[in-house]
DNA sequence: CTGAAAGCGCTAACAA
DNA sequence: TTGTTAGCGCTTTCAG
């Protein structure tokens, strides 16, 4: 059996009172007595239950993110800026990957809300029905939406990257580039984020003089999805054209793809087809994960600061700890940047 | 206020004993009453202080993993693995990024056993002193070690890839080939994981009639690391034989370095230096992150099972839970296998 | 089948 | 400065 509070109490031959004061705030007890305890309690090897101190305090020090996947890069770079953020200030984390689906992130939620965490950042693009947001805006601990568009969820305080100023970018690069001819590999339309990012995309090519609307290829947002839809494409085209062996060019000289993973896998397609990046096709992607600088070549991206994104969306959560629900809602917008690698060249006007 | 265990009694007219139980073991309460407690329940959104619950149970329903970094796709896949089984059985996880700082491990240990977790596993490198070792073993959680050598701390239980065979099997592949001038781009010597790997390779070689020793060249065991010492080592060979311009070739023909990310920084230096993969140099690598098949070329490896092995150590780790410490330790060792992609080339003779 | 009562380990008024 | 007294919300004997 562990060894408790009242056993070091009873060793010191004091009140369980005293010997907490002394473990904690420390003060209104004789620095004599105080100390005596401290020693008793190393010498014993006291640990105090945190579960029970939780259930006089109603705080567990513990905040939950729930993500789609860790293993996506982006998730596991946001989930390191919160658990850094979490561990200065004194919370463990827990992971809940939840993928594409409601019902897990349901019951997650309920089974955080029932441990008493302190506050739930959500990631997960996962849907929910309006029973489950109702259900959730009644929730003791307060929560906040990262790299999540509120849709429809209001109320919420919110950490999102500039997507749409990010799409911009992208746009204007390609087309300062000289590229005229420019597809644009979306994702599903469902996604706010990757919505928000072909928006800017095409208004910076609207706003470019001269700029023609790009060709638009929807895909699933992963490697493999754009690689397959990419590659049906380029294919299609060569049939077309009756150039079975040759590989299509001209068509496009640039894409954009609304994430990176979506970009590597265009990129292998691409290659598949007998086609160069950046000689045939400039490629640019948005996230700048960390493997886009490792390939080949280095992917020219939009950066999104994922790691500060997750410290900030901690530094908002612990601000509305113990706060009524619905305080003061923040919303933080994060700065995106252009990260110029090897994977887009200009092209000779 | 939430509503509680008495607060739905109240409304039913019993007491909580006899709330509790219909909520519960369901047993031993007439089934009349057992639904009107239940209907009051969903009514009045009646969520169970699990933390009240743990507090004289014992448990918490939560599992811890120590992990260096969740950036590093290779604990990433092991998290959601132990997520995934952990979420079957009805527990949480909580995430500990410790890098390779031990303080931060034995802060996150204690913070866990004062929260009473119901078992931890280890998968950090941080290396424990004598002190912290003995610590841990008087801890009432049960530990496993995931991909984390013994190394000392005896009588906990493990689950490791085969990194012997794993790295035999790499040696005979690339002598498979005919390769006879070969590179070992090993890791740090005191790793345990990759220690083996190493000398696996070296012992397919030597078993291998003609076998003859390969280079071996240290590095740090990620990418950056791999790359630089590649690209000084390729740099002073040329340096040496005064071609500043003409690229070496034929010092070696194969290359295995033992781990993907190593092979990742390798490829990167080769291709830098103006040589080919697989043409001048065949590479392969260990682990089979996700992201080795999306490179250009696709690399060849030693695929370990990480999404198993997390759910291994989590079918360990709650077979222990409730059991006497040290209760007797699993060891539990994952099949490897060969990846063949296409950074390896087979040598003409 | 159900109620009463004790207690998990700790904190926090309130007294002394 | 210290001890006493109540709980926090739940489970779990033990009676009834």
């Amino acid at each position: 059996m562990a060894v408790t509070l009242k056993d070091i109490a009873r060793a010191c031959e004091v009140d369980v009172a005293t010997a907490s004061r002394s473990l904690n705030g420390a003060y209104g007890v004789r620095a004599e007595t105080r100390q005596r305890i401290l020693d008793a309690a190393r010498r014993l090897q006291y640990r105090p239950n945190r579960i029970a101190r939780g259930l006089v305090t109603g705080r567990s020090r513990t905040l939950a993110m729930v993500v789609g996947d860790i293993r996506n890069p982006f998730y596991a770079e946001l989930a390191r800026g919160v658990e850094d953020a979490a561990y200065r200030a004194g919370y463990e984390l827990v992971l809940c990957n939840c993928d594409l689906s409601s019902d897990r992130q349901m019951h997650y939620i309920h089974s955080l809300l029932e441990k008493r965490v302190d506050g739930i950042l959500l990631s997960a693009v996962a849907r929910l029905n309006s029973a489950e947001q109702l259900e959730l805006s009644r929730s003791d601990a307060p929560i906040v939406l990262l790299n999540r568009p509120p849709g429809g969820a209001r109320g919420y305080s919110t950490v999102l990257a500039d997507n749409y100023r990010g799409g911009w970018l992208a746009g204007e690069t390609l087309a300062g580039l000289g590229h005229r001819k420019i597809l644009l590999l979306a994702g599903p339309r469902d996604n706010g984020n990757l919505a928000a990012r072909e928006t800017g995309f095409l208004k910076a090519l609207q706003a470019r003089s001269g700029g023609a609307a790009p060709l638009i290829l929807r895909a699933q947002h992963n490697s493999e999805g754009a690689r397959h839809a990419l590659a049906e494409y380029l294919h299609a085209r060569a049939q077309r054209r009756r150039l079975p062996a040759a590989p299509p060019r001209g068509a496009f000289t640039a894409l954009f793809a609304v994430n990176d993973a979506m970009a590597i896998g265009a990129t292998r397609a691409i290659f598949e087809a007998g086609l160069n990046v950046p000689l045939d096709i400039s490629v640019i992607g948005f996230d700048d994960i960390e493997f886009s600088g490792m390939l080949r070549p280095p992917l020219t991206t939009i950066h999104q600061p994922k790691y500060e994104m997750g410290r900030a969306a901690v530094e908002i959560l612990l601000r509305h700890v113990g706060k009524p629900a619905g305080w003061m809602p923040e919303h933080r917008t994060m700065e995106v940047r252009l990260v110029m690698r090897e994977s887009c060249r200009a092209l000779r006007a």
